[in-house]
DNA sequence: GTCTATATGGCGATAGAC
DNA sequence: GTCTATCGCCATATAGAC
């Protein structure tokens, strides 16, 4: 027991620096892309120096590919939410589509990862893909095992009917916030939670 | 005449160039995106100098800016058509819908065009929101028009609607091509554009 | 493990010949 | 108008002290 304590503060002290390093990777890969981004100012943002960074990660790419993939497995899982649907349908999936939207529209976080993440896919064809399975497929899946438990709502291709729930949504905030397009494209959220979600339960 | 002549000829030279550089800087920026491009490379590529380059644009955002607003204009605008819409519905969204897919599909460049505007919609808004207008908003006027003029459909709200109708489209070319997701979440292309269509003649 | 200092190369942009 | 040559700077990555 006192080795193994001996041991945790051991790496603990280790994972604080590792932590640091990530904070300031996130903040300069987020905000510059890739190629916009220098090992300097990754150290300095971290507040360590660059010699520390490449003593933690193999280098950029590896700090890029280590740092997105936790990014994805922790701080962007819950954007969608991914517990199990339940509820009358109409209920369910306008407040689905409302917190959706408002997740999104908020997290400026979220709205600069999308963009590095888009940006940097055919470079980086296999994290692109990682994502894909760890934060779109879930929302998919989610949505497609309701409309399955729903035959009510006479869904003829519930995954289809998924994917156009969930890419409607998506879409919009790309148009809207991620390419600025709100100004000449203007058009309120509502409008299009409502028009979703009558489109699939007008049965 | 003979004035007029000379001062085409002149300018048709100078015009080579201008094409030149920008198809080598098409061809840089879209691989490796904005930062990721140096104007060397775009001057090799072009096969003229780096001053030749300077001499016919500002700096490389001036190069940058110049390229996505002429590809904007002239190379995408025809991904998914603009022309007006006519005939019976369940007909004209199901090749509306086909059509777009498969041109975005096929094309590389358009892919590539998507990732980087994306990618620097950060750090360039003002092109991206050129995009939107003009590469986005055309699609969706032309479909709110169609389902203006077919009252029969019953859509309550027909600019919805529209945008639900290509994000759908478009997010399943982020999803399955740019994002490469066609492996870890496989869709055939007929089943979305099938149940696109029917949720939105489905009256 | 973490630092400072540095090796090495490529970058954007320009000067000056022709 | 176009070229070659170059300036000054910043990039990634590492060596060596502590």
């Amino acid at each position: 027991m006192g080795l193994l304590k001996l041991s945790e503060t051991y790496t603990e002290n280790s994972n604080d620096k590792v932590e640091q390093i990530l904070k300031g990777a996130m903040q300069e890969f987020l905000v510059h892309g890739y190629a916009g981004t220098s090992m300097d100012r990754v150290a300095a943002s971290g507040g360590v120096s660059k010699a520390t960074v490449y003593s933690h990660f193999q280098d950029k790419k590896g700090l890029f590919k280590a740092l997105v993939e936790r990014l994805a497995k922790e701080r962007f899982q819950s954007v969608f939410g991914t517990k199990k649907l339940e509820g009358e349908p109409k209920k369910v999936l306008q407040e689905l589509a409302v917190k959706a939207l408002n997740e999104m529209f908020h997290d400026d976080e979220y709205m600069a990862f999308m963009r590095v993440l888009i940006g940097e896919s055919g470079r980086f064809p296999e994290i692109a893909q990682f994502c894909v399975e760890s934060l779109i497929k879930p929302v998919i899946d989610t949505l497609h095992d309701y409309f399955l438990s729903h035959k009510e709502l006479n869904i003829s291709d519930p995954e289809a009917t998924a994917r156009i729930f969930v890419g409607s949504l998506v879409h919009f905030v790309m148009t809207q916030k991620i390419m600025h397009g709100s100004d000449v494209l203007p058009m309120e959220s509502h409008r299009l939670t409502d028009t979703l979600t009558d489109l699939v339960i007008s049965y």
